[in-house]
DNA sequence: GAGCCTTCTTAAGATAGTTTAAGTTTTTTT
DNA sequence: AAAAAAACTTAAACTATCTTAAGAAGGCTC
């Protein structure tokens, strides 16, 4: 690791100012919040920087924080007593992510988190969420949107476990999420689409190439 | 079909008093809302009664509703080209249900919703809950939790599917739903968990029997 | 640059789930 | 109550997907 002249002091590195933009707006994307809404909610916001591998949640912790993808991308999976992973969600930058059902009842973690690379997040407790959707409206509408938006994503994706085989379901998948698929590796692909690695590799073997080379 | 004494004429059933109490109950169970509401809400709801096999919605048309149940019990589903169902969702009394997607983004349904049972239900345009989430906040937080519930209810779903066989997937749904399980046909169930009726029986035939029968 | 660890590939044998088809039972309609 | 329709059962043959295993390729670490 060189430390060239341009580079910043450790202690200014610290104190960099954060980029607020993307998830400003991010928020202002479903919900017209004004100045002191907005203010008040960057004020909750706590910033984290994880390195690749990095787990932000795991099973059984508890799970009180919705994390939004500054930059990097997050995975988010559960494990049976057998080690087989379960891939939930991807998250990339500009995504929300959590184990939703665990972070709005107050549960233990039944999934974990990680930082597929290097990765930037914002986080807010489930207490300041709450104290945000008391006391503004408009972010209760910008959380009703955000659900809404999951809710119907997942009944795409149980459409597709339903009526699709694993081939064709790994094409809906790359359809829907090009660029992302890109950055995967195949095991990762494998768990969301509920097959093994060794059979994607046979799908991909025969069918499509993912990066069109021959 | 009898016509005895005791039963109201035509008039006196065409206008007898709509029984509000389940549906006021059932959003009132998210949110605090207020009488002016209330009153404005119920102003918007269209009751309805369906009989056995009826289609509320059909794959192709507008879906421009969301769907209360009153009594009696709807399923929704996709269709394949070749005719295979996929159950989406089964909504028992004093549940909502729409083809959610289209409903939301005013897209053509890719959902049949079905009573399977004589049903009474109550339907809310888009435009009606549209007005209503813009004026009053309470039914905007409403609304957010049933997005929140319908969520984590998939997502839930989504991690049986990738992580159970179809033996455990159908065990965790009687687990889950007991009372409905109870009243549906092996092929809608099967329809539900993604395999066949005939597996479906072969599964039931070997393990523990639904109702409890030698 | 060598070694190590993870991913990817290939293939053979095993299992889970489908298909087809015929017969039986149950439910619905007339 | 009879007829018709739908649901359920069984079983054999078939197909999709998994498991195991071993080698090859790619990426990190020292």
């Amino acid at each position: 690791m060189s430390c060239g002249a341009n580079e910043p002091r450790a202690d200014e590195f610290a104190m960099r100012m954060i980029d607020y933009d993307a998830i400003l707006k991010n928020v202002g994307r479903h919900a017209a919040i004004d100045e002191a809404a907005m203010e008040h909610f960057i004020s909750l916001l706590k910033f984290r920087r994880l390195p690749r591998k990095a787990l932000l949640l795991r099973e059984g912790q508890a799970c009180r924080n919705f994390y939004y993808v500054h930059s990097g991308a997050l995975r988010a999976y559960c494990m049976d007593k057998k080690g087989k992973e379960a891939t939930i969600m991807f998250a990339p930058a500009d995504w929300w992510v959590t184990d939703m059902f665990c972070f709005l009842n107050g549960r233990k973690a039944m999934m974990y988190i990680e930082a597929l690379e290097e990765s930037e997040i914002f986080q807010i407790s489930k207490t300041q969420l709450d104290q945000l959707l008391d006391r503004w409206p408009t972010f209760e509408r910008w959380f009703r949107v955000l659900m809404q938006n999951a809710y119907t994503r997942e009944q795409l994706r149980a459409i597709d476990n339903l009526s699709l085989s694993a081939e064709q379901r790994y094409a809906s998948f790359v359809a829907k999420y090009p660029v992302i698929a890109r950055q995967l590796t195949q095991k990762q692909i494998a768990s969301y689409l509920g097959i093994t690695p060794e059979f994607l590799s046979a799908i991909i073997g025969k069918g499509g190439r993912r990066d069109g080379r021959s």
